[in-house]
DNA sequence: AGCACGCTTCGGCAGACAGCGAAACGTTCT
DNA sequence: AGAACGTTTCGCTGTCTGCCGAAGCGTGCT
């Protein structure tokens, strides 16, 4: 017999549920790697408050350390901690801008932003709705209409994205299917799962993409606006 | 322009973070709806104080109420909140048993549950299991490795549950794959998605199972026992 | 060695909040 | 109308916890 049990959703929702901590984590949602000073900066709290929170996030295994020298960096603990955040955004209401600098961050997030490891933002669906219409996904519409649509990679998307140099054979083989998250700002559809991580990848290492400030906000580079724009088929008017 | 910002996920999660209101959201996770009195015992606290934690509920747009005389039945607001609550179950730590009544009631969640419209805990697993050895389903390992497979449902599969019962013509056509989550009791994948619900509800028409107490909890009955073996080949040892 | 730096621990304060019982409100039943 | 019932509101208490500054600890620079 097995001594697990139900689990403590309480525990867990509680170590998110400050408004400090809920921002270390939103910080962290990017995947990358924080110490606890520019943590503590970007909750705006003390370095010792932020020590406290950091601690209750490491005892909830929200978060793992990695040690160098006299720094701690701090990163989302595993990819199903950055799922259930973005799970949440969605269900949470819009927050009041509070400063000019938050209300420039936010909008750069509501641009583009990196959901852990794939491409998310109105930038993210606009291009998930761009692979729609060169045929490179086809949707199949959900039967019972709460968003719990699917869809596929076509064998000519298959091909596109071999092109433009997506390494297809580590991805799931045959007809894929293909994961997608609900944009918790856009309410549409962005690519997520392997495939979504796979071209997001391809994306920065074709410098279409480069980091801000801090890895969540994503900055899309001329040449990236010009190579969606060709290679997608991905509107102008959509990358502002 | 738009006023969207960030959303607030600390008021969501601080909602969700206290042990009373975590129990509220669980009890009503099978997608069911409860009276007040009937929450506060399912909480264990008074019922003056489960009056404050709904409000705090309502609030945060969690639960919606239907009045009913001098009833007040409340639900998950949307299936979205459902899958927020089983994503943080999944990074959550397991619980120690407090009561012995709690014991039966974890057991038999761990057995089988509803995942709001889907069956999840062993049987769930089982039957997803059990799907794919009758190539129903066609599992596509994940190239990352990292929890991200795809499954697509086979014409065989698709001819299958149509004999079934299910009403395919309502879901997604053509070469459709197939959402699933992922178990947090068992950390395997269980069926979800419009296919899920609807061969859930089938199994329900067919009184293969049965609302235990509270509608989470899920029996199997023996005709359900003999018919999954017969049709679909779940063992019977998986069954208990 | 000595200093600067990043981070954590400690002590203390103030606000928030979960808990209860009593009372009020509205609905249903007799 | 009156009693029973489900639910909410009110007043109160105790506890918890987020916050800071000061002090402590380990690491890296010079």
């Amino acid at each position: 017999m097995d001594a697990r049990t139900e689990t403590d959703v309480a525990q867990v929702a509680a170590a998110i549920g400050d408004p400090s901590r809920a921002k270390v984590l939103l910080a962290l949602g990017g995947g990358g790697a924080l110490p606890a000073s520019a943590l503590a900066a970007e909750a705006g709290v003390s370095n010792s408050t932020i020590s406290g929170h950091l601690a209750k996030l490491l005892d909830a295994r929200l978060l793992t350390v990695e040690l160098d020298g006299r720094h701690r960096y701090y990163r989302l603990a595993t990819k199903d901690v950055a799922r259930a955040l973005e799970q949440l955004a969605l269900i949470a209401r819009p927050l009041p801008v509070r400063s000019l600098n938050a209300d420039t961050r936010a909008k750069a997030l509501l641009r583009a932003r990196l959901c852990y490891d794939h491409l998310a933002g109105r930038l993210g669906v606009a291009v998930m709705s761009a692979l729609q219409e060169q045929d490179v996904l086809a949707a199949e519409p959900a039967g019972t209409g709460d968003g719990d649509a699917v869809y596929v990679l076509t064998p000519h998307g298959r091909a596109e994205l071999t092109a433009f140099g997506v390494d297809m054979e580590r991805l799931p083989r045959r007809r894929s299917s293909v994961r997608y998250c609900v944009d918790w700002a856009e309410r549409r559809h962005h690519l997520a799962g392997p495939l979504g991580a796979a071209l997001t990848a391809r994306m920065f290492a074709l410098e279409w993409l480069r980091h801000g400030k801090y890895r969540r906000v994503v900055h899309l580079t001329a040449a990236g606006r010009e190579g969606l724009a060709a290679t997608f088929g991905v509107p102008a008017d959509q990358l502002g």
